[in-house]
RNA sequence: GCCGAAGUGGUGGAAUUGGUAGACACGCUGGACUCAAAAUCCAGUGCCUUCAACAGCGUGCGGGUUCGAUUCCCGCCUUCGGUACCA
């Protein structure tokens, strides 16, 4: 009999859960070591093949660590709020609370086959009112706080209202969205509602009016997520921009920490990279220009005050407050058409679009405070609101974007850099010479930019400023499946926090989910609910990475109801020490994790600065994602297009709808398509299309009848697997099949953990076969046969090798070629017909990290004491691994012609007249040799 | 558009610090065992010319540095991730 996994499984996993074997304690006296898998959100399509991928190596990590002595503590949990189960509620009725529990018992069974070594008493849910009472906690800490950029960190809300009492704001050090200035006297007699105005301009969660993704058809607010291609996702209807009160996180407070702390972190570069970019640190000017004729100032940012001869016209966002200001009678039209036509494109749009920009001339100037002459003010779309002051100068000579605006509008260009001198320096280098700038000609650029410095100044009109791309957060969603906010609003429209006391506000049960028809969230329906005493509750949610931001903290201290967790705990496991997930949330949780748990430290409330010490990005497992074409229109008629009837001009006209993979025939290939049945499968999974006809290049067909030969042709792309693409593969097939053991060493032997690639069952044989020879080595027709023979030399330098090999492999967490090397080991071991214990025994305590059942039931075969997961991880003993050879590879003009062996410590010299004595090397020696190098322990090369 | 990454045989991948390109697997071909099949075992397998090679070519494309480049530099191409309300 061979090795049998569907027996051999179920039992190790009984055992395991009975004797608790992975529940961790927190007070001990070993070392602690905290090993975190980015939790999953617990989608309806269940774990998909992708998810186990860093949490096997996660597991194989903590095993291995545990086996090393180390106490580690190695949790799981789920990001349990979120869109999905919302969307998933308003087409079926189904409580999000519901099929989130459905959708978690669903991964639990299919995490719990894998073999993981989670304590599962620590799990965390971000949905449970006992979790996220303590993210309502920290909340009210960030409303409570302010940013005192003096000291640089948060302090009390209460501590900047004494100094306002004391001494007005003037002499204030704090990130603030206030700009006017009062004194002590002012402040005193203010109203209690303009007070609050002011001290929200502070606070750390204050309230401002942030943009959304409405869409009129539907009646609601979008993700970015859900709109496509300019339409609403759902029925292709158009979406605009619309402004909204919104509560935000001033994360800008903390930009300049969270960019030079990345020094500390060992992280991957580009991911390092990837948030510098995102935080975006520049150093520049702002500076105030006058507008003509009307008592106004214009307020922008530019890098390159240099370059202020040469700007030939402004541009402000379209959303920007002065817009209606600026905007002249004559020019009301124009600039309300441009406006209304940017309502309709998001962001990304804007900045991807660099071609087809669009703007409107306002009618008014601006003065140029350094020679007096009127600049035109433009809106254009490719100045964000949110990014700098919303408004630049334009100088088309020396910006690529300012230059195709220029020219699409026929606005004069003026060049005030030489870079003659500069061959191969871009626009972006700040090189040259400057020209055509009055006082700044002849200057190189460094001092010009210096001197312009200076001059604003001394003349009042600007001055040296740090600007970030960073932007705060919005944290205010109109949904229903999210955090409620602790806050309450009364008839005047203060806020006013919920005491501590009362947490968790938890959220009510509602039965329609939909939002109201003035786009308010669905728990605006609830009236009982949100008036309190007079007073009224907010009625959006908290966003999903509210949860997401601190639940590594949690995990430390799981079912404390006192604090969200304890000194002791937090003390005791400090940070996360190997943190495993994927570079998709490199500018998201991670930063915003990094920000909340900066705050926390701020307030001595967590030990360390930074929440993850080392970080590992596992690529993503992918899978092909299958759409159709659909014509966007209006009148919300749905035609369908064959792929093969869009010519690539036209195909902006197009949104892509994606359908499920399993109605797709022959998919992933260029011939995918929908057939008859098909159509059907996708009527019933999407009634809305009922009514859509189907053109292809059969004919022209509805889904009733749609032509047998006839083939809608879809679109197929390699790319994530997700529920939102309906192509998702689950585990468990494979793990029913192979065993959790082979899945498990299948996805690390797939290659090195970091890079994506396509999901593909093709090569798991080989590590099923693998597994088979590994357990044969002590089994014979099913039986057990070791011997208790000493090892000889040539057993245990491969022992060793594989010891030292692997060793090394795991701490570099190149997994692949760990498998690799046991692979080596075992079939070398066949060769030599070894089956001695003291060999065996000491690769299976190697091996239980990767797979710990097999491993677990050998190490009980061959007599171990306990479980082998306890046992210490083996050492490698460099006395077995001594070579007294090398073999050297000798190579003409650097290509390998021969070897040769020679004693380990030979010298260089006496190598090189045994290379010439060898056949194969003279006949190369008709020509002269130049040189020959000889690199010790390494290569030999001869220059011909 | 911007930021980040990847590209090596038929396939997944290896080569850790500039030093033997293709480890380990999958697949394929041939053979052994078998009435047969599966399983297992043995041999071969980058391409090309070839009786055969120790000949030539070869790490996305085009250049460069070097005795020597998958690895470093410059310029491209393609694909993937992110782009601030998917998680």
């Amino acid at each position: 009999m061979d090795y049998n996994h569907k027996e051999v499984e179920p039992k190790w996993r009984n055992l395991w859960a009975e004797t608790k074997l992975y529940k961790v304690e927190n007070d001990t006296s070993k070392p602690k070591f905290y090993v975190l898998d980015m939790f999953p959100y617990p989608s309806g399509a269940g774990l998909h093949v992708g998810h186990p991928l860093g949490y096997i190596a996660s597991d194989i990590i903590a095993r291995y660590k545990k086996q090393q002595g180390y106490n580690v503590l190695h949790p799981m949990g789920y990001d349990a709020f979120g869109l999905p189960a919302e969307q998933y509620a308003i087409s079926t009725g189904v409580h999000p609370a519901i099929s989130t529990d459905e959708n978690i018992a669903r991964y639990r069974a299919q995490l719990d086959n894998l073999g993981f070594n989670y304590d599962w008493s620590r799990q965390v849910k971000t949905c449970d009112p006992s979790y996220y009472k303590w993210t309502q906690w920290i909340f009210l800490q960030l409303f409570d706080h302010y940013y005192d950029t003096g000291l640089d960190k948060a302090m009390p809300i209460s501590a900047l209202i004494s100094k306002f009492e004391a001494d007005g704001n003037a002499q204030i050090q704090a990130a603030t969205s206030q700009s006017e200035y009062f004194t002590a006297d002012e402040w005193n007699v203010m109203t209690q509602t303009a007070k609050e105005e002011v001290l929200m301009n502070y606070r750390l969660a204050y309230r401002k009016v942030g943009f959304v993704n409405w869409c009129e058809a539907l009646g609601t607010v979008l993700a970015n997520d859900e709109v496509k291609d300019g339409v609403s996702e759902r029925g292709g209807f158009p979406v605009e921009r619309r402004p909204m009160m919104q509560w935000s996180l001033r994360i800008t407070a903390y930009a300049e920490r969270l960019l030079s702390n990345l020094d500390k972190l060992d992280w991957p570069e580009p991911l390092k990279a990837m948030q510098q970019n995102w935080i975006g640190r520049s150093e520049g000017a702002q500076m105030f220009f006058d507008i003509d004729g009307q008592d106004l100032q214009l307020e922008i940012f530019t890098t390159r005050p240099d370059t202020i001869f040469g700007a030939t016209y402004m541009v402000i966002a379209p959303e920007h407050d002065l817009v209606p200001l600026l905007t002249t009678l004559d020019q009301k039209a124009e600039i309300e058409a441009c406006i209304n036509y940017v309502k309709n494109k998001s962001e990304r749009e804007r900045m991807a679009e660099v071609k087809e920009m669009n703007g409107a001339f306002t009618g008014s100037y601006a003065i140029n405070p350094f020679n007096q002459e009127r600049i035109p003010i433009w809106i254009g779309d490719y100045v964000l609101k949110e990014y700098g002051t919303g408004a630049i100068m334009a100088v088309p000579s020396d910006d690529e974007r300012d230059m195709n605006f220029a020219k699409k509008y026929n606005l004069p260009i003026v060049d005030v850099v030489d870079k003659s001198n500069y061959p191969g320096a871009t626009l972006h280098d700040k090189l040259g010479i400057i020209i055509n700038s009055d006082f700044l000609n002849g200057m190189e650029v460094p001092a010009a930019i210096q001197l312009m410095f200076e001059k604003m100044e001394t003349q009042g009109v600007g001055s040296k400023k740090i600007n970030f791309k960073l932007r705060d957060a919005n944290y205010s969603r109109q949904r229903y499946w999210g955090e409620p906010f602790p806050i309450l609003y009364d008839a005047e429209g203060n806020v006013h926090t919920v005491p501590v006391s009362e947490l968790p506000i938890t959220l009510p049960p509602l039965d329609d989910f939909k939002p109201t028809i003035d786009g308010k969230s669905p728990l605006a329906r609830l009236e009982d609910w949100v008036e309190v005493d007079g007073m009224s509750r907010e009625t959006d949610t908290m966003p999903g990475f509210a949860g997401s931001s601190w639940y590594f903290l949690r995990y430390m201290d799981a079912n404390n109801d006192q604090a969200f967790a304890s000194p002791e705990a937090l003390n005791y496991w400090q940070e996360v020490d190997f943190y495993i997930g994927g570079a998709e949330h490199a500018v998201g949780h991670l930063m915003y994790s990094r920000f909340w748990h900066k705050f926390l430290f701020d307030l001595n409330l967590v030990p360390t600065e930074e929440p993850f010490k080392k970080l590992v990005n596992q690529g993503m497992i992918q899978g092909v994602i299958e759409s159709i074409y659909l014509k966007k229109s209006e009148s919300g008629d749905s035609h369908f297009y064959s792929e093969d009837l869009i010519d690539p001009q036209s195909i902006a006209d197009f949104a892509k709808i994606p359908v499920h993979v399993d109605f797709v025939s022959k998919y992933g290939s260029p011939e995918s398509h929908l057939n008859a049945n098909g159509i059907q499968q996708f009527i019933a999974w999407r009634p809305e299309f009922h009514n859509a006809t189907f053109h292809t290049k059969e004919g022209i067909f509805h889904a009733n009848d749609f032509g047998s030969s006839a083939k809608l042709l879809t679109k197929s792309e390699v790319g994530k697997m997700s529920k939102r693409y309906f192509n998702v593969v689950n585990p468990d097939d494979m793990v029913e099949k192979y065993g959790a053991d082979c899945f498990r060493m299948y996805e690390m032997f797939l290659g090195p953990i970091e890079q994506s690639k396509p999901w593909d069952t093709k090569g798991i044989d080989g590590v099923s076969k693998f597994l088979r020879k590994f357990w044969n080595l002590i089994h014979n027709e099913g039986t057990l046969q070791f011997t208790e023979e000493t090892p000889n030399d040539q057993e245990l330098k491969l022992l060793h090798t594989t010891i030292k090999k692997v060793t090394d492999d795991i701490e570099r967490f190149s997994l692949n070629t760990t498998i690799s090397n046991f692979m080596i080991c075992v079939n070398e071991l066949k060769r030599m017909n070894c089956n001695k214990k003291a060999v065996i025994v000491e690769l299976v305590k190697l091996i239980a990290p990767f797979a710990p059942f097999i491993a677990e039931e050998m190490w009980l075969q061959l007599g171990g004491e306990g479980s082998v997961h306890h046992a210490s991880f083996p050492k490698v003993e460099e006395k077995y691994l001594i070579e007294d050879t090398v073999v050297y590879p000798i190579c003409v003009n650097g290509k390998k012609r021969d070897e040769l062996e020679v004693a380990k410590d030979m010298a260089p010299q006496e190598i090189e007249k045994l290379v010439f004595e060898k056949a194969s090397v003279k006949k190369w020696l008709d020509q002269p040799v130049k040189k020959v190098i000889v690199v010790p322990g390494r290569m030999i090369n001869l220059v011909v």
